[in-house]
DNA sequence: GCCAACGTTGGC
DNA sequence: GCCAACGTTGGC
């Protein structure tokens, strides 16, 4: 990660909360050179997905990675930022969404609040206990309540209307260090690097996700639990350790829709079915057939004005991180990286349909890309003692995915001079 | 690690 | 303001 001097070109950025500072770097090293970073710098935050403050980390400042950019404003203002709905995922700070103050209760950031909320209740409020109104006057938390003469020291609930499937389990806040995400499987939840699947007719509660843990899953639970308990920071766990921060919004995503049946989270106000052409209805359906079918891990279908579906590349670890693919209402599709066109003549496109108009054709070609890697350029200038910043320079044919095995394509290469 | 005890808080 | 009971913690 490159990093300019730590006290210049900071401006102030109320939008974060008072006290905050903004500023943007250009890479400078990298195989993402040329490409403009946002940095926050302010007070410390305290972040629920860590359940810790995050502060001092890399010195004083929070890089916007597309990962704590999403702590940040989730945890400042407790609003929606219609910045999730952008296929670039970073919030900008500007837009209509960065400055919203009101939860819509659909997007993203609101279902995960809500997401939260489920995770977190004490009662299911199905089974027997919880449809049980009265106290059964006998157990040892009824006798000790002042109604049956008790002295009131125990004050917990009737044993008999004790919720059978959300009955307490101590780690509790393990959950809040655990990720949902949904990929091949139904619903995985992700504690640091280690998934957990279930069914998703399952019934996720603590117990049965405790249930699921191996002993070391366990240890670490406790662990987080452990160091939370009294509400201490444990460190750079955002950072270090959590890095599914971002896949975890795309989850989220997938758990909401199946259990609460909530089917739209991005903005598809424009494209509804019946208000646009029947060019855009098929696209749409596209989207549906996507939306509800098992894409290569972390590939997500979205919609965005134009009309033009997009795939994107939500984990950050991938290294189609900066790719795109973007179909258009005739289903012909295009790919990009780092919003970059790939050429019509790129060997790629000459190994799949020049349309894309099913699940599978989509799947195919995303698996194919995962077969690709970015081209690195050429070498980078020495530009040691000077301020400006470096681009990626890339021949003018640049082939922008070369296979795996070679780092650049023939256009850089001949360039570079092999 | 378990649990009795109790401070706290949300709902009424 | 009252009450139910949640969540935390100190003692064992």
């Amino acid at each position: 990660m490159s990093r300019s001097h730590p006290d210049e070109g900071w401006v102030d950025w109320p939008v974060l909360g008072e006290g905050w500072k903004r500023k943007e770097v250009v890479r400078r090293s990298g195989s993402s050179i040329g490409q403009k970073d946002v940095y926050y710098m302010g007070s410390p935050i305290f972040c629920v997905f860590c359940w810790s403050y995050l502060e001092e980390i890399d010195e004083s400042v929070i890089m916007c990675s597309k990962n704590t950019s999403i702590h940040i404003h989730e945890y400042t203002n407790l609003t929606v930022c219609a910045c999730f709905c952008h296929p670039q995922w970073i919030p900008c700070g500007q837009c209509v969404g960065c400055h919203n103050t009101v939860n819509c209760g659909q997007c993203v950031s609101c279902c995960f609040l809500c997401l939260l909320l489920i995770l977190k209740r004490r009662s299911c409020g199905e089974c027997n206990a919880c449809l049980c109104r009265k106290d059964c006057g006998t157990c040892d938390f009824c006798v000790d309540k002042p109604k049956f003469g008790g002295s009131n020291k125990k004050r917990q609930k009737c044993r008999l209307r004790q919720c059978q499937r959300q009955a307490m389990v101590k780690p509790h806040l393990f959950l809040m260090n655990s990720l949902v995400v949904s990929g091949h499987f139904d619903i995985v939840l992700v504690l640091n690097t280690s998934l957990l699947t279930f069914d998703r007719d399952t019934y996720i509660s603590s117990t049965n996700i405790w249930e699921k843990l191996n002993s070391s899953h366990q240890k670490e639970a406790t662990r987080i639990n452990s160091n939370t308990r009294r509400g201490i920071p444990h460190g750079k766990c955002c950072l270090s350790e959590n890095l599914y921060i971002m896949d975890t919004v795309v989850c989220i995503y997938f758990l909401l829709c199946r259990s609460l049946q909530i089917t739209q989270i991005f903005s598809l106000a424009d494209n509804q079915a019946g208000s646009g052409t029947d060019s855009e209805n098929q696209l749409m359906k596209l989207l549906h057939s996507l939306r509800s079918s098992v894409l290569p891990i972390l590939w997500y279908a979205i919609m965005v004005d134009g009309p033009q579906l997009q795939l994107i590349q939500c984990s950050k670890q991938s290294i189609m991180t900066d790719t795109m693919v973007l179909i258009d209402p005739g289903f012909y599709y295009k790919v990009t990286v780092q919003k970059q066109p790939l050429l019509p003549t790129h060997s790629l496109y000459d190994k799949y349909p020049g349309r894309l108009t099913t699940v599978t054709e989509v799947v195919n070609l995303l698996l194919g890309l995962e077969k690709y890697v970015v081209c690195q350029g050429l070498p980078p200038r020495e530009h040691l003692f000077h301020k400006e910043p470096l681009i990626l320079e890339r021949a003018s044919t640049c082939d922008f995915l070369v296979k795996r095995k070679l780092s650049m394509c023939t256009s850089c290469r001949a360039l570079r001079g092999f």
